[in-house]
DNA sequence: CGTACGCTTGATAACCCTCAAATCTAGTGG
DNA sequence: CCACTAGATTTGAGGGTTATCAAGCGTACG
């Protein structure tokens, strides 16, 4: 019903239609979802694990991250989202949390209530199956995520997460090699699985080989074909249908 | 068309039917379904990143994992599939292969074809979100995955993928600690992201403590309150509405 | 019987965690 | 405006964990 979840909803649209085949009847039922806008600040959670939730996180402003936790409580990032991103589109058929988001940053979200998400894709085959199609790629990118860890030690680690949102946070806009990561090196440790510390000796050799460099704000890409070849990167999984960036330097 | 498909189908069918509600019509349309088997031997690759596929994969026997491969090549291990998985549902909204398939021992598998699968999703909109929600969960499982890599060292990463896989196991059957697992040591460690030497050395301890022995065709379960605490596992992600082992110790 | 492959063990080095303390920054209240 | 505080960044030192290199052993298969 707010009118600035317009935004974020185009640039929904604007991730979905990249993916799938929607007609103009499906945009418009999308773009007349109702939601509320709730703003979160650094470090709370959004939802919880074992909550029931009847409504959808889409992402306005900031960064919000999807988590695993252990049984103790040790959490460990398995997902960033950035604005337009519909964070839990998945909770609307697993309405029992078990992936929490939490605010990384200061962070916008807009609630969409479940009843109208479930409305539209049993209406439209075409809706539900661009929404089944968005979690298959939050899986092949969760996926990325354990390769990441698996095989890759801490510089190529960082390297990896980095390219992934360069190229994420691409879409519709110019290419441009800095934009914004409102993350503490505390937070980068979470989404790397590696103590604070040894990120922060990381940055300081990613910065001194001229990779990369983050300030807490923003993220600079100082030459991408070296991260891209750090990383051994593809962009393949994303699942974009047109990559502007050369990504097999 | 194939007969043996049906005992799969059937686990297949238990699966989907613990997390979400199917009317008998719908089961009915799923046990329809025509599929063609096949018989991997182990490491032979099932689908390959790139491909563009038509079928779904079905686990008859043996087992099957869905792998994440670097720009050189190297793969990781990203979830283990067992008789009764549907192993790349997700290529029905994704037919261009970002999730390969590879056989980790003698594997047969059931090959429905994407039209078969489209049609019931398309007729059935409760089919489509079971179909959905196969994928979330998938997602979940893979996410438990980061955490396991994220934030585990050696003894509970390997104990958690136990837990894992004891749990999924299970369903339908009586609740032994004793279950098939045709996978080296090699593999393994491409499973938890670990050089296979320390794979061996860390399993002798594990074995030394009581908890677990593999022996490369069976994994026995020695001490199961031992594992869980070892690996702090919860089994609230897997989404079983119904679970026997306590998980709580 | 030979060969290939997986398992086992030892030694060494690289990597990363942990503890600890100093510096810097941003926000708060006097 | 400045002192104060909490949190983030930075740096050092040490120890634990894991990778790497290498070699010996067992076993399955042709």
């Amino acid at each position: 019903m707010a009118q600035p979840a317009a935004q974020a909803l185009d640039l929904f649209i604007q991730r979905l239609t990249e993916r799938s085949v929607l007609g103009q009847e499906e945009l418009d039922a999308i773009r007349a979802l109702p939601s509320r806008a709730t703003t979160y600040s650094p470090d709370q959670d959004i939802v919880r694990l074992g909550q029931t939730v009847s409504h959808a996180c889409l992402v306005g402003e900031g960064i919000a991250a999807r988590f695993a936790e252990a049984a103790l409580g040790e959490r460990q990032i398995v997902e960033l989202h950035i604005p337009g991103d519909m964070a839990d589109l998945h909770s609307v058929v697993s309405p029992q949390v078990v992936s929490p988001l939490q605010a990384v940053s200061r962070t916008v979200i807009h609630k969409i209530p479940h009843w109208a998400l479930r409305k539209i894709a049993t209406r439209y085959p075409a809706i539900a199956f661009s929404f089944w199609r968005d979690a298959v790629i939050d899986a092949a990118i969760i996926g990325e995520m354990v390769l990441n860890l698996g095989t890759r030690r801490a510089p190529a680690r960082i390297a990896h997460v980095i390219c992934e949102l360069a190229i994420r946070n691409h879409l519709g806009k110019k290419p441009s090699f800095e934009f914004p990561l409102p993350v503490s090196q505390t937070q980068l440790g979470k989404i790397v699985g590696l103590h604070p510390v040894h990120v922060n000796r990381t940055l300081k050799k990613l910065r001194a080989d001229n990779l990369l460099a983050l300030d807490g704000k923003t993220a600079q890409v100082l030459n991408w074909s070296g991260l891209v070849d750090l990383a051994q990167f593809t962009s393949k999984y994303l699942q974009y249908k047109r990559v502007d960036f050369d990504t097999s330097p």
